[in-house]
Order: C-alpha cells, then sequence, then structure tokens
DNA sequence: ACAATTTTTTACATCTTTTTGCCTCGGCGT
DNA sequence: ACGCCGAGGCAAAAAGATGTAAAAAATTGT
C-alpha cells in the first residue's frame, strides 16, 4: 500500500538503497516476549531489530533508524518512559508504543505525556498491538496539511482526496496511476529507471514486467500532458527510464 | 456497551427536555465532597445529579445528558479519564470538567488530551470551580450548537441525539452505522481507507473482515442515497477506499 | 432461555484495473 | 542510410476489488 514515496534518506539519483520495508525496533528485556513478537511482526513482513534494556534500546534507535520501536516501560538499565523521552527529544519523528503492565495507569499517561504515540496494557492481544502499530505507521506517514496540495502546469494534486485536476476538472486515475504520479512529484528531475519504480511504486511482493510501467506512464501522460506525443512533463530517457520535471 | 441511543424515551415525541434548568452531573466516590459541591452548585440554581463511581458516572451521562459534567480523576471501577475518554466518543458536546489531586499534572494535561475542556487542581476553591464551570457552560452554549447538526443533501444528522433524517423522515441507523457515518461527516472528501476506518471506527480490539466495512457502506447508501446505485455522497475510491462529499 | 436485532461473514456476480503480447514507430550509432 | 533495440499503442486476458444479498454469529431485550 502506502510506499514510502515522500522520500527516506534516498537523495541523490541511485536507486540503490531501495527500502520499503519496515523496520521495528522491540525493545524489551524478557526473552520470551521478545521472541513472540518477533515471530509475530516478521510474520507480518516487518523486518525486526531488537535490544534488550533500555540503554541498548536507545541506542539501537538512534544507529538504526527504525520506523517504529515497540517499548516496555519495565526494563533494567534505564525505564523505558526514560528511553522514550530522550528518543523523543532527539527523533522526534519515530512513532513509540510502550508496553505497560497492567495497574500502571499511571504510566500509561505519563507515557503519552513523554511523546509515545500509542500504548497497550499487558497483557495484551497481539492482534491488538498489530493493529496499533499499522495504525500509528499510517498516522505517522500521513503528510501535514500544507504538503497535501502539489501543482505543476495546469495540473493540481491533492493526496488528502485522492483527486487530480487539470485546468480546475477533475481527472479520474486509477490507484497505482496515482501513486506512480505521487513518486513522481516527490522525485523531480530525477532519472528514474523502470526498475526502480518498480521496487518503489509496485513493490517487493509484485514484480510485473518493466513493460506494466511504460503502460502506466502511457495514461499518465493522456490524462496529464496537453499533447501526449510530446510530454512536457513527463519525460522519456531513451535507454535508461523517465523522468519527471515540474 | 451501554447505548440505547436510539431508544431513550425522547425519541418520538419530545418535549420532555424543554426545561431550561442547567444539569450539572458531579462524578466523585468521597460523599463529603459530593455533599459540598451539591450544596454549592444548588445554591446557585443548577439541578445535581451524582455518580459514586467512573462506571455508574458513564452510564449516568449518557442517560441523563448532564449540560456539564464534573469528573473526579481518582476513582473506584473506572478511571475518570477513561470516563472522559468514552463520554468525548459518545457525547462529544457534553463539556467536562476534571478535578485532578495536586501533583497530578500529567493527569491534567491527559485529561485536556481525552477532551476534557478544562480541569481543577484539588485543593481547589468551590468560587474558582464555580467560575470555571460558568465558563466552560458559556463557551459550550455558543459554540457546539451546530456541529451537533450535519446535514447534506436531503439528509440531516443530528451527533447529539443519534437521529437521522431524511427530507424530515426519520430514518432509523444501528450503533456501528451511525459511527461510520460520524467518522465520514468528519472527515469530509478525505480518502479512508478500509483498514483505517477500522482502526478508527471500530477500535482495536474487534478484527472483523474489511469487507465488512463494505457490507456497512452498502448499508449506508440504501439508507442516504437517493439511488444507491450511483452514489452521490459516499463513493468508492477503487483500490483505496471510500470518500464522503456533502 | 427465547426472540429480536445488530453485526459479521460468506458467496457470487459484476465491474475495474493491471498486465501482457504483439505490432509499429522512431531514435541512435555506425 | 541502415539495422538494431528500446519505446509506444492497442486490445485481449488475467488479476483484483467492489456491490449485494443472504446466512451465520453475536448481542441485547424480555
Amino acid at each position: 500500500m502506502q510506499r514510502s514515496w515522500q522520500g527516506n534518506g534516498a537523495s541523490g539519483s541511485r536507486g540503490v538503497e531501495v527500502n520499503n520495508v519496515t523496520k521495528i525496533l522491540i525493545v524489551e528485556d524478557e526473552p520470551n516476549m521478545v521472541a513472540g513478537l518477533r515471530d509475530n511482526f516478521e510474520y507480518e513482513g516487518y523486518q525486526v531489530i531488537t535490544a534488550g534494556d533500555g540503554v541498548e534500546g536507545l541506542e539501537r534507535a538512534l544507529a538504526d533508524s527504525p520506523d517504529l520501536v515497540v517499548l516496555d516501560v519495565m526494563m533494567p538499565r534505564m525505564s523505558g518512559l526514560d528511553v522514550c523521552k530522550q528518543l523523543k527529544a532527539r527523533r522526534p519523528s519515530i512513532p513509540v508504543i510502550m508496553l505497560t503492565a497492567r495497574g500502571q495507569e499511571v504510566d500509561k499517561v505519563v507515557g503519552l505525556e513523554l511523546g509515545a504515540d500509542d500504548y497497550v496494557t499487558k497483557p495484551f492481544s497481539i492482534r491488538e498491538l498489530l493493529a496499533r502499530v499499522k495504525a500509528v505507521l499510517r498516522r505517522a506517514r500521513t503528510l501535514p496539511r500544507e504538503q497535501e496540495r502539489v501543482s505543476f502546469g495546469d495540473v493540481e494534486v491533492d493526496l488528502r482526496t485522492y483527486q487530480v485536476q487539470r485546468r480546475g476538472k477533475p481527472v479520474e486515475f486509477s490507484a497505482k496511476e496515482f501513486e506512480l504520479l505521487k513518486y513522481f512529484l516527490c522525485h523531480p528531475g530525477e532519472a528514474l529507471s523502470r526498475d526502480r519504480l518498480l521496487d518503489e511504486v509496485w513493490g517487493y511482493e509484485h514484480y510485473p514486467t518493466t513493460r506494466t510501467v511504460d503502460a502506466h506512464i502511457v495514461h499518465l501522460r493522456q490524462k496529464l500532458e496537453a499533447n501526449p506525443e510530446e510530454p512536457r512533463f513527463i519525460l522519456t530517457i531513451h535507454g535508461v527510464g523517465y523522468k519527471f520535471v515540474g
């Protein structure tokens, strides 16, 4: 679904660091719990890294830039609350979900106060935790209001309502077309190979032919370009791929 | 969960709740405190009802539709925070003032986060509490009346009484249907994925299929749309989800 | 416990999107 | 200018989503 189209660190034009696997850091001292969580998260397709206490957890969180941290409150060396506080001070954008024992109501409260994005009370159902993780990730990926609208030429794209308008008139886009357009918009001027587009927009699960990319490009041009045969926005780089210019 | 929204005595012929006496619900477990508050509020001309713990408080708040709730944070059976959260989820328009013990600074903050309209720290002067109550009521009276009623097309929705009318005729909605409709109303124009709707409307504890969402969409359309096969309000975005347009 | 209602699941028809294969066109290097 | 290979157009096939109704499960009221 949601690709990291808005740009992970992939600044330059190297299509190498294709990274649309979501990385979860689990900070928890009880080995059985860690194992259980790891299994479940990996089964859901996440990449999992772990830490056995607070200090290590903070280090790994800072060093490995996970997409989300699951953080136990009660831990040796450094409480989850402190980890959360320090992490949020340095990497405010990494979402945190706290695990609290029942009866630690106060801790929940404090956790939210310290910047945790959600909490789950032990014992919890793994499904609930997974659901919350998914929800928090989804929220973390949604854009702030200002960045929701992008425009170029006579075209306006609204990421929130999933709408494209050309000269004020709405143009219908399929989901894939929209995702592809989004990716172009987020990498203006960059030469994008078909393979890279497949990786980033289509993802690893499905892997269609590079011809599929061409087909979609055609559709985009038909809907966006005043003169599809002589595109001004989505340009072909012969032998390489495509590039979007605003 | 208790929700007799569509069928308390007031459903059909109203005229029952026309009294313009302001009704205050006090939820507090310490009898002396209750007595003191009651005296003072009644002296000021308010009608007072009370509850001795969180669960009872929530019930009465839902059943008796007070104009304002004074809510202690520390209580047996159900914390004031939870009461507040649940109450705000179901009756967003009823103002809540939280009573917190000194040193529960954190709780104040979270209380506000949970939707409380104001808070007072124990021990407090009764005059201060009365002043805040008056202020909150004033704000509540002026502001949200409009937000309680939403209308689109020939449909009118009253978020407070959980009632829907189409061309003036009442339409019956189940609780889930109403919650879903409400969520749509609160996020007009936004593309809402099934996953998101499940998270936000159904919550994390239950895990129905995403198809469940579709089923409910069908119901909403049948009740709201003039022509359910060609919906004008609840639109589907193929491959993405649904979106409401007023 | 039973009946009534609400919610969820299931199954299937229908519709949309995506993918693919094949052919043509056009650029590029020699 | 020629030949080669990548790109574009088109339409059919495959895959995937959605609409709908009815059955099953869960909840609530009596």
